[in-house]
DNA sequence: CTATATAATAGAATAAAATTCATTTTTATT
DNA sequence: AATAAAAATGAATTTTATTCTATTATATAG
């Protein structure tokens, strides 16, 4: 069974989402200042839009550098089932180094993202946690030299 | 773990980290309260968090699906200028589509992570947006299937 | 088009939280 | 141990969140 996908957001919702997807932390009653909206009503609304799991929702980004997490890499892997390939999956996701996991079209079967300390402590990561994970063919590790941008806001449409 | 660097986190900052990562928008009394403290200290420690960088902003999570955004895709390019890309990085950044850009080590220059409506769309926007971008020699998109982790959290260490 | 149901908003009252600040305590340094 | 610097406390004040009811807007069916 298909759930359809709608999730009926008018132009408010859509301002609420853009504000505090910039600003979390924005007060509720700033939040009606710029909606030009009272507070109530912008609360029910953001109390919805986390009901409806619009908002997924909130995280303070924090400074990898600051907590000595200097090393990105994204790691691309083949694995022996190809389609049915989600026990490799969720183990990978159960790692906490592990930012993202996701199943690719193409020649390799997921695209895995990774923060560590240093290149130390990635090989460490491959040879402790990742040689458990079970029907790995390949292993490819592209190391990050430098990030240009990271974000995780959307583009929000306009309607 | 001893943190060698200059940004000088006790395990109190570390904990705050580790509870406003996870919900941003805890009020700081319930903050307090997690940290045994009073407000007023949390309050401090935390606009100290800001203002050192270690808190780089607090982002409310927007569910892609429900603003119609259904592709995910990452794409890795070859430049012209192999050192000296930044011309080419600082273009990709300013596209709005474009989440991530990151410089890479091995055959390829960008690892570029984009989010678009569909196919489509993003066939639209390698052609209005990339297209324009200079020194770009090649480009390799991989459409991502299925994703099974997307977190942003980091791995605070214990001290 | 109007009656009616439903949903959203306004506005006021109250509870809770944020913020400020002077004082005290803790921690680090000499 | 003396001193300086940093952090925490606790009380007072300002601001915000939350709740609730009345009102308004929107959608739907006849």
């Amino acid at each position: 069974m298909v759930i359809e996908n709608n999730f009926s957001l008018d132009h408010v919702d859509l301002a609420i989402l853009r504000l505090m997807q910039e600003n979390a932390r924005i007060s509720n009653v700033d939040l009606a200042k710029a909606l030009d909206l009272v507070p109530s009503a912008v609360l029910e609304r953001v109390k919805k839009l986390e009901k409806k799991n619009v908002i997924i929702g909130y995280n303070a980004k924090v400074n990898p550098v600051a907590v000595d997490l200097k090393l990105l890499a994204f790691i691309s892997m083949k694995s022996a089932q190809s389609f049915s390939c989600n026990d490799t999956a969720s183990e990978l996701a159960k790692i906490p180094d592990v930012q993202e996991v996701h199943v690719i079209a193409g020649d390799d079967c997921f695209l895995v993202k990774v923060r560590t300390t240093d290149s130390a402590s990635l090989m460490a990561l491959l040879r402790d946690e990742f040689s458990k994970v079970p029907n790995i063919l390949s292993v490819k590790t592209t190391i990050v030299l430098e990030t240009v941008k990271e974000q995780q806001q959307l583009v929000i449409p306009q309607k």
